[in-house]
DNA sequence: CTGCGATGTATCCGAATGAATATATCGACA
DNA sequence: TGTCGATATATTCATTCGGATACATCGCAG
Protein backbone atom coordinates (compact mmCIF):
# COMPACT_ATOMS: atom_id res chain seq x y z
CA UNK A 1 0.00 0.00 0.00
CA UNK A 2 2.42 2.68 -0.88
CA UNK A 3 0.15 4.30 -3.39
CA UNK A 4 -0.02 8.07 -3.33
CA UNK A 5 3.46 8.03 -2.46
CA UNK A 6 4.51 9.30 -5.55
CA UNK A 7 4.38 12.94 -5.95
CA UNK A 8 2.36 13.75 -8.72
CA UNK A 9 3.90 15.94 -11.98
CA UNK A 10 7.39 15.00 -13.56
CA UNK A 11 10.09 12.68 -12.24
CA UNK A 12 12.75 13.68 -12.75
CA UNK A 13 16.19 11.49 -12.76
CA UNK A 14 19.25 13.02 -13.92
CA UNK A 15 21.56 9.65 -15.30
CA UNK A 16 24.85 11.61 -14.73
CA UNK A 17 26.63 7.89 -15.99
CA UNK A 18 26.69 4.53 -16.35
CA UNK A 19 26.14 3.72 -12.67
CA UNK A 20 24.82 7.39 -11.08
CA UNK A 21 22.13 8.82 -11.12
CA UNK A 22 20.28 11.51 -9.08
CA UNK A 23 16.08 11.07 -8.40
CA UNK A 24 13.62 12.05 -6.22
CA UNK A 25 14.63 9.13 -3.81
CA UNK A 26 18.14 10.23 -3.44
CA UNK A 27 17.82 13.57 -3.15
CA UNK A 28 15.12 12.89 -0.26
CA UNK A 29 17.61 11.27 1.50
CA UNK A 30 20.31 13.54 1.45
CA UNK A 31 17.57 16.07 2.71
CA UNK A 32 16.55 13.97 5.34
CA UNK A 33 19.86 13.23 6.37
CA UNK A 34 20.49 16.85 6.55
CA UNK A 35 17.71 17.29 8.56
CA UNK A 36 18.35 14.61 10.98
CA UNK A 37 21.74 14.09 11.13
CA UNK A 38 21.69 10.02 10.96
CA UNK A 39 21.18 7.39 8.47
CA UNK A 40 19.00 5.20 10.45
CA UNK A 41 16.66 8.14 11.42
CA UNK A 42 16.21 9.71 7.82
CA UNK A 43 15.68 5.77 6.98
CA UNK A 44 12.60 5.92 9.33
CA UNK A 45 11.68 9.32 8.20
CA UNK A 46 11.01 8.67 4.95
CA UNK A 47 10.03 4.90 5.58
CA UNK A 48 13.19 3.50 4.07
CA UNK A 49 14.96 0.34 5.67
CA UNK A 50 18.35 1.39 7.25
CA UNK A 51 20.00 -0.86 4.59
CA UNK A 52 18.89 0.93 1.76
CA UNK A 53 19.58 4.14 2.82
CA UNK A 54 22.65 2.77 3.82
CA UNK A 55 23.42 1.13 0.43
CA UNK A 56 21.89 4.18 -1.35
CA UNK A 57 24.76 6.63 0.61
CA UNK A 58 27.41 4.07 -0.37
CA UNK A 59 26.70 4.27 -4.07
CA UNK A 60 26.80 8.04 -4.11
CA UNK A 61 29.64 8.78 -2.12
CA UNK A 62 31.87 6.43 -4.02
CA UNK A 63 30.65 7.84 -7.50
CA UNK A 64 31.17 11.46 -6.75
CA UNK A 65 34.73 13.45 -6.46
CA UNK A 66 34.59 13.76 -2.67
CA UNK A 67 31.98 12.28 0.07
CA UNK A 68 28.03 13.91 0.06
CA UNK A 69 27.50 12.16 3.23
CA UNK A 70 30.33 11.68 6.32
CA UNK A 71 29.18 9.87 8.77
CA UNK A 72 30.58 8.72 12.36
CA UNK A 73 30.39 5.56 14.54
CA UNK A 74 30.64 5.66 18.99
CA UNK A 75 30.38 9.32 20.28
CA UNK A 76 27.56 10.04 23.08
CA UNK A 77 25.35 9.94 20.50
CA UNK A 78 26.22 6.43 18.73
CA UNK A 79 27.46 8.61 15.73
CA UNK A 80 25.54 10.37 13.34
CA UNK A 81 25.65 11.38 9.63
CA UNK A 82 25.98 14.80 8.15
CA UNK A 83 25.71 16.20 4.85
CA UNK A 84 29.03 17.39 3.44
CA UNK A 85 29.04 20.96 1.43
CA UNK A 86 28.97 18.56 -1.94
CA UNK A 87 25.88 17.05 -0.26
CA UNK A 88 24.21 20.55 0.32
CA UNK A 89 25.40 21.62 -2.76
CA UNK A 90 23.93 18.44 -5.11
CA UNK A 91 20.60 17.88 -2.91
CA UNK A 92 20.18 21.90 -3.96
CA UNK A 93 20.71 21.12 -7.55
CA UNK A 94 18.85 18.47 -8.10
CA UNK A 95 16.26 20.72 -6.07
CA UNK A 96 16.71 23.21 -8.47
CA UNK A 97 16.35 21.02 -11.39
CA UNK A 98 13.12 19.65 -10.34
CA UNK A 99 11.58 23.55 -9.65
CA UNK A 100 12.93 24.43 -13.31
CA UNK A 101 11.41 20.88 -14.68
CA UNK A 102 7.80 21.73 -13.02
CA UNK A 103 8.17 25.36 -14.44
CA UNK A 104 8.98 24.86 -17.55
CA UNK A 105 6.79 21.42 -18.61
CA UNK A 106 3.62 22.64 -16.69
CA UNK A 107 1.69 23.43 -19.81
CA UNK A 108 2.24 20.01 -21.37
CA UNK A 109 1.94 18.18 -18.15
CA UNK A 110 -1.55 20.32 -17.81
CA UNK A 111 -2.70 18.92 -21.42
CA UNK A 112 -1.49 15.50 -20.92
CA UNK A 113 -3.58 15.21 -17.50
CA UNK A 114 -6.57 16.89 -19.46
CA UNK A 115 -6.33 13.66 -21.59
CA UNK A 116 -6.77 11.07 -18.84
CA UNK A 117 -9.74 9.05 -18.47
CA UNK A 118 -12.23 10.82 -16.58
CA UNK A 119 -11.35 14.05 -17.53
CA UNK A 120 -13.29 14.96 -20.16
CA UNK A 121 -12.56 18.64 -20.20
CA UNK B 1 24.26 -6.91 -19.33
CA UNK B 2 21.92 -4.16 -19.51
CA UNK B 3 24.40 -1.27 -18.85
CA UNK B 4 24.98 1.21 -21.46
CA UNK B 5 21.50 0.75 -22.03
CA UNK B 6 20.09 4.30 -20.14
CA UNK B 7 20.59 7.39 -22.54
CA UNK B 8 22.41 9.82 -20.26
CA UNK B 9 21.05 13.16 -19.17
CA UNK B 10 18.07 13.72 -17.41
CA UNK B 11 15.15 10.72 -17.79
CA UNK B 12 11.56 12.36 -17.56
CA UNK B 13 8.76 10.38 -16.30
CA UNK B 14 5.54 12.03 -15.97
CA UNK B 15 3.22 11.07 -13.38
CA UNK B 16 -0.22 11.68 -14.28
CA UNK B 17 -2.28 10.11 -11.90
CA UNK B 18 -1.50 7.53 -9.09
CA UNK B 19 -1.51 4.75 -11.52
CA UNK B 20 -0.18 6.01 -14.49
CA UNK B 21 3.27 7.59 -15.55
CA UNK B 22 4.95 8.11 -19.58
CA UNK B 23 8.43 7.65 -19.13
CA UNK B 24 10.86 6.58 -21.83
CA UNK B 25 10.07 3.32 -22.42
CA UNK B 26 6.20 4.06 -22.90
CA UNK B 27 6.95 7.21 -25.36
CA UNK B 28 9.95 4.66 -27.14
CA UNK B 29 7.07 1.94 -27.54
CA UNK B 30 4.59 4.06 -28.55
CA UNK B 31 6.71 4.95 -31.58
CA UNK B 32 7.78 1.57 -32.35
CA UNK B 33 4.41 0.46 -32.82
CA UNK B 34 3.42 3.73 -34.75
CA UNK B 35 6.97 2.48 -37.03
CA UNK B 36 5.98 -1.34 -37.07
CA UNK B 37 2.53 -1.18 -36.79
CA UNK B 38 2.89 -4.34 -34.48
CA UNK B 39 2.91 -4.70 -30.64
CA UNK B 40 5.38 -7.85 -31.39
CA UNK B 41 7.47 -6.58 -34.06
CA UNK B 42 8.31 -2.90 -31.89
CA UNK B 43 8.96 -5.43 -28.79
CA UNK B 44 11.63 -6.80 -30.57
CA UNK B 45 12.49 -4.26 -32.11
CA UNK B 46 12.94 -2.98 -28.72
CA UNK B 47 14.55 -6.22 -27.48
CA UNK B 48 11.56 -5.79 -25.02
CA UNK B 49 9.15 -8.89 -24.05
CA UNK B 50 5.92 -9.15 -26.52
CA UNK B 51 4.14 -9.83 -23.06
CA UNK B 52 5.33 -6.30 -21.51
CA UNK B 53 4.73 -4.57 -24.65
CA UNK B 54 1.33 -5.47 -24.85
CA UNK B 55 0.99 -4.97 -20.85
CA UNK B 56 1.84 -1.23 -21.30
CA UNK B 57 -0.18 -0.79 -23.97
CA UNK B 58 -3.03 -2.24 -21.97
CA UNK B 59 -1.95 0.23 -19.12
CA UNK B 60 -1.82 3.26 -21.58
CA UNK B 61 -4.78 2.31 -23.55
CA UNK B 62 -6.93 1.81 -20.12
CA UNK B 63 -6.12 4.89 -18.39
CA UNK B 64 -6.78 7.72 -20.92
CA UNK B 65 -10.04 9.15 -21.88
CA UNK B 66 -9.23 7.06 -25.52
CA UNK B 67 -7.13 4.04 -26.43
CA UNK B 68 -3.31 4.84 -27.37
CA UNK B 69 -3.17 2.13 -29.35
CA UNK B 70 -5.84 0.40 -31.77
CA UNK B 71 -5.06 -3.74 -31.96
CA UNK B 72 -6.44 -5.72 -34.73
CA UNK B 73 -6.83 -9.59 -35.06
CA UNK B 74 -6.70 -11.52 -37.82
CA UNK B 75 -6.56 -10.64 -41.62
CA UNK B 76 -4.48 -10.89 -44.30
CA UNK B 77 -1.26 -10.15 -42.31
CA UNK B 78 -2.24 -11.55 -39.12
CA UNK B 79 -3.33 -8.34 -37.78
CA UNK B 80 -2.04 -5.64 -36.45
CA UNK B 81 -2.09 -2.23 -34.36
CA UNK B 82 -1.58 1.07 -34.41
CA UNK B 83 -1.41 4.51 -32.99
CA UNK B 84 -4.52 6.64 -32.53
CA UNK B 85 -4.51 10.29 -33.50
CA UNK B 86 -4.07 10.80 -29.49
CA UNK B 87 -1.58 8.21 -29.18
CA UNK B 88 0.54 10.14 -31.83
CA UNK B 89 -0.40 13.45 -29.76
CA UNK B 90 0.87 11.78 -26.46
CA UNK B 91 3.78 10.46 -27.63
CA UNK B 92 4.77 13.83 -29.90
CA UNK B 93 3.71 15.82 -26.24
CA UNK B 94 6.31 13.77 -24.30
CA UNK B 95 9.03 14.22 -26.72
CA UNK B 96 8.87 18.04 -26.57
CA UNK B 97 8.74 17.61 -23.02
CA UNK B 98 11.68 15.61 -23.10
CA UNK B 99 13.35 17.97 -25.60
CA UNK B 100 12.72 20.96 -23.16
CA UNK B 101 13.99 19.45 -20.07
CA UNK B 102 17.33 18.60 -21.62
CA UNK B 103 17.29 22.40 -22.54
CA UNK B 104 16.94 24.05 -19.64
CA UNK B 105 18.45 21.54 -17.34
CA UNK B 106 22.05 21.37 -19.10
CA UNK B 107 23.12 23.41 -17.33
CA UNK B 108 22.89 22.03 -14.15
CA UNK B 109 23.68 18.66 -15.40
CA UNK B 110 27.08 19.79 -16.53
CA UNK B 111 27.92 21.04 -13.28
CA UNK B 112 26.73 17.83 -11.59
CA UNK B 113 29.07 15.80 -14.22
CA UNK B 114 32.12 17.95 -13.00
CA UNK B 115 31.40 16.67 -9.51
CA UNK B 116 31.78 13.17 -10.74
CA UNK B 117 34.79 11.21 -9.40
CA UNK B 118 37.47 11.47 -12.38
CA UNK B 119 36.17 14.48 -13.54
CA UNK B 120 38.50 16.90 -12.13
CA UNK B 121 37.69 19.76 -14.37
C1' DC C 1 -11.55 -25.21 -44.56
C1' DT C 2 -7.03 -25.02 -43.54
C1' DG C 3 -2.78 -22.32 -42.77
C1' DC C 4 -0.65 -18.09 -41.46
C1' DG C 5 0.67 -14.28 -38.49
C1' DA C 6 -0.66 -11.43 -35.37
C1' DT C 7 -3.22 -10.37 -30.87
C1' DG C 8 -4.87 -11.99 -26.40
C1' DT C 9 -4.19 -14.58 -22.01
C1' DA C 10 -2.68 -17.93 -18.46
C1' DT C 11 0.88 -20.21 -16.22
C1' DC C 12 5.48 -21.19 -14.57
C1' DC C 13 10.07 -20.14 -13.31
C1' DG C 14 14.28 -17.65 -12.42
C1' DA C 15 16.50 -13.40 -11.24
C1' DA C 16 16.58 -9.25 -8.90
C1' DT C 17 15.01 -6.48 -5.00
C1' DG C 18 14.59 -5.34 -0.68
C1' DA C 19 13.09 -6.31 4.19
C1' DA C 20 14.38 -8.63 8.29
C1' DT C 21 17.65 -10.25 11.12
C1' DA C 22 21.91 -10.79 13.46
C1' DT C 23 26.30 -9.19 14.81
C1' DA C 24 30.38 -6.43 15.17
C1' DT C 25 32.32 -2.04 16.12
C1' DC C 26 33.06 2.37 17.59
C1' DG C 27 33.56 6.22 21.01
C1' DA C 28 31.78 9.45 24.52
C1' DC C 29 30.15 9.44 29.01
C1' DA C 30 28.33 8.00 33.59
C1' DT D 1 34.64 -0.25 32.32
C1' DG D 2 30.13 -1.10 30.86
C1' DT D 3 26.11 0.98 28.49
C1' DC D 4 24.09 3.24 24.73
C1' DG D 5 22.92 4.48 20.06
C1' DA D 6 24.49 4.84 15.91
C1' DT D 7 27.21 3.04 11.78
C1' DA D 8 28.84 -1.03 9.17
C1' DT D 9 28.16 -5.58 7.07
C1' DA D 10 26.75 -10.41 6.05
C1' DT D 11 23.16 -13.60 5.57
C1' DT D 12 18.70 -15.26 4.89
C1' DC D 13 14.08 -15.06 3.23
C1' DA D 14 9.87 -13.43 1.00
C1' DT D 15 8.00 -10.97 -2.67
C1' DT D 16 7.86 -8.94 -6.88
C1' DC D 17 8.90 -8.51 -11.80
C1' DG D 18 9.67 -9.92 -15.98
C1' DG D 19 10.94 -13.58 -19.45
C1' DA D 20 9.72 -17.88 -21.50
C1' DT D 21 6.37 -20.70 -22.94
C1' DA D 22 2.19 -22.44 -24.41
C1' DC D 23 -2.15 -22.05 -26.34
C1' DA D 24 -6.60 -19.96 -27.94
C1' DT D 25 -8.60 -16.68 -31.14
C1' DC D 26 -9.27 -14.17 -35.03
C1' DG D 27 -9.97 -13.27 -40.04
C1' DC D 28 -8.35 -13.29 -44.69
C1' DA D 29 -6.14 -15.80 -48.56
C1' DG D 30 -5.29 -19.63 -51.07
Amino acid sequence: MKAGNKTLGPRLRVVLDENVAIGPGQADLLEAIGETGSISKAGRQMNMSYRRAWLLVQKMNAHFSAPLVETAKGGSSGGGARLTKLGQEVAACYRQMEARAVEVLAPEIERLRGLLAGNRD
